[in-house]
DNA sequence: AGTGTGTCCTGTGTGC
DNA sequence: TGCACACAGGACACAC
């Protein structure tokens, strides 16, 4: 579930209580998320300040006081929680969260302006943490071959062109596949072929021309309005759980087989592409 | 090289 | 009520 827009509310909800604390312990409950956690992760990281709290793509990043980076991966069901533990009394984004233990995989404890326990639950475990040594971020197995960020200067509807030229794999592939653009999913995928008024089943190479504009500019606005609405609902977190990681959003498609399209009212569809579920509206995505 | 499929993991929902 | 099973899906390994 946590695509960029996820993971950008989550950065932004991290933000405040990371950036220029020192990791001041962390536990690990289990020596391996989806992967196993690098040899010494813990003390990689005690003792040292984060700089600053990037993302790119679906990934976090924290940069160290050591050169190191902190690579951290929602997965599917990742969440983090935050306690601001040097407040007699919950503020911020502390909280009343829902008791799971049994997930809670990775604890950082931050010193900084406050302190803060940030516990990373995820009970399917498909996230996973790393450590890149310093400039060692490019070439890391995550993000070497990465695409470009689709809200950065690297993507352009030029640059969506391209990327799409030559393949014959359908769109709805084309664009889950993290070389071709970073950041989106199964959801915005299907959003933003909705938007466009793109079919899935399409061959990627022939989305071109005023296609593959419209395709360029649906999918950063999509983004852009999930992001937006992400912001929202962090300013809520206070008064809800606590946990970062998702939030409601109105879909156009996604999760609404059978249900009216808004644009022509017949019904949407759901088809299985590479073993995924798409949702699309066969009358009005050509 | 590009494309497609299976795997990981476990909570949730559905049907018998 | 209880059980079996499909499903969710990001990244990756592997087959073709």
């Amino acid at each position: 579930m946590p695509e960029l827009p996820e993971v950008e509310t989550v950065r932004r909800g991290l933000q405040p209580v990371m950036e220029g604390a020192v990791f001041t312990r962390v536990e690990t409950r289990r020596p391996d998320l989806r992967f196993p956690l690098p040899e010494n992760f813990a003390g990689s990281l005690q003792g040292h300040k984060v700089e600053s709290l990037d993302r790119r793509g679906k990934y976090l990043i924290a940069h160290l006081s050591s050169g190191e980076n902190l690579i951290m991966h929602l997965g599917m069901s990742g969440r983090f929680t935050i306690e601001e533990t040097g407040k007699s009394r919950p503020g911020g984004f502390a909280l009343a969260q829902e008791c799971d233990p049994k997930h809670d995989h990775v604890v950082f404890e931050m010193a900084g302006r406050t302190t803060a326990r940030i516990t990373y639950n995820d009970p399917r475990r498909f996230g996973f943490m790393d450590i890149a040594p310093p400039d060692g971020l490019e070439t890391s197995r995550h993000f070497a071959g990465m695409g470009p960020e689709p809200l950065g200067n690297g993507f352009s509807a030029q640059a969506l062109k391209e990327a799409l030229t030559g393949k014959t794999a359908p769109i709805k592939a084309a664009l889950l596949d993290q070389r071709v653009v970073a950041g989106l999913g199964n959801i915005y995928v299907c959003e933003a072929l909705y938007r466009a008024g793109v079919s899935p089943r399409r061959k990627a190479a022939s989305v071109a021309g005023k296609r593959s504009d419209r395709l360029y500019g649906e999918i950063i606005a999509v983004l852009r309005e999930a992001i937006e609405a992400g912001g929202s609902s962090l300013r809520d977190f206070a008064s809800t759980d606590g946990a970062l990681g998702y939030f409601q959003h109105r879909f156009d498609v996604y999760d609404r087989e059978g249900e009216n399209c808004r644009r022509c009212d017949k019904p949407v569809s759901r088809i299985v592409q590479g073993g995924r579920s798409t949702f699309f509206c066969a009358a009005c995505q050509r």
